[in-house]
DNA sequence: ACTATATCCTGTATGC
DNA sequence: TGCATACAGGATATAG
């Protein structure tokens, strides 16, 4: 499951791979994979050959790839979308929907996704912020960020304190595995009222999940299975870091008590009941 | 305006 | 063995 971490491993990975490149054809395997785009599928085809790919750019789990032109190619992953470099007459990996070809020829850029949650679209004049992605909030890891009126914007959301951080609305780039580690590193249960929460402890909620995303990144993400892969097919190492997440029964790292997991908001929730205590 | 839920998807794991 | 069900969950439309 892409989050922030995975996203801009896969960003950082596409720079050498199409920075500077020129798209010479463009094929659709699966309609569904070209999302939001204005003319759809056909057009998706017709419009890109012959636009140039500047530096890859990443807004939480959004991606952009702008064009010289101006114009940017959008991509979110969703749950299993990848970026894959192969050779052009490499076979093609089960769920690839999506080929680039390049006007320098080798390698080819393919998107690959089983659930079909993800897609790319072209966002005409979304080079600097695609206009898709005005709504997205600022994340984490971006370095001008402004925490403390961040914490208060959290503060003004009446929901629990997890559902707030999964808002992309309102801090972008954590998923569900990122907010339930970030939870438990700052000892905070996950249905906790956002607004009855001091300034001080939403921030010690909000540096530990940029902690332990850095963390991530730094390991190259989390991986569980063949979903989540960086463009070369490798995967990350965080998993085995996880302290909550998919760790339901096993002791909790800081006190031994066994980690729970409770249905929330269609996916889980996983906790220490003894670090994570619902407060009063 | 704000909050919560249903929906889209497919492969894997589990239960009977 | 085979069939049915649960589960994984990001973003968004829709319902409340």
């Amino acid at each position: 499951m892409p989050e922030l971490p995975e996203v801009e491993v896969v960003r950082a990975g596409l720079v050498p791979v199409v920075q500077g490149r020129t798209i010479v054809g463009v094929q659709v395997l699966h309609p569904r994979s070209v999302r939001r785009h204005a003319g759809g599928p056909d057009d998706f085809v017709a419009t890109l050959p012959g636009r140039t790919f500047g530096e890859p750019r990443r807004r939480g789990k959004f991606l952009w790839l702008p064009f010289t032109d101006g114009d940017a190619l959008v991509a979110h992953l969703g749950m299993s979308g990848q970026f894959r470099v192969d050779a052009a007459d490499a076979p093609l990996l089960l769920h690839t929907r999506v080929r680039l070809d390049f006007t320098d020829g080798e390698p080819q850029l393919r998107f690959i996704d089983q659930r079909m949650f993800g897609g790319l679209w072209l966002s005409p004049g979304g080079a600097e912020v695609p206009s898709d992605l005005a709504h997205v909030a600022p994340d984490l890891l971006e370095p001008d960020l402004d925490l403390v009126g961040l914490a208060d914007s959290v503060r003004r959301h009446r929901s629990g304190i997890k559902r707030v951080l999964l808002d992309q609305k309102v801090v972008s780039g954590i998923g569900n595995i990122y907010a339930d580690e970030a939870l438990w590193r700052a000892r905070v249960h996950f249905d906790t009222p956002a607004d009855g929460m001091s300034r001080a402890r939403v921030l010690r909620v909000l540096a530990a999940a940029r902690e332990v995303m850095a963390e991530a990144l730094a390991q190259g993400g989390t991986s569980f299975d063949a979903l989540y892969v960086n463009v070369n097919g490798s995967s990350g190492y965080f998993s085995r870091a996880l302290s909550v997440y998919g760790r339901e029964g096993l002791p909790c790292p800081r006190c031994g008590t066994p980690i729970r997991r409770v249905a929330f908001a269609n996916r889980s929730s996983h906790f220490c009941p003894r670090c994570q205590r619902r407060r009063a």
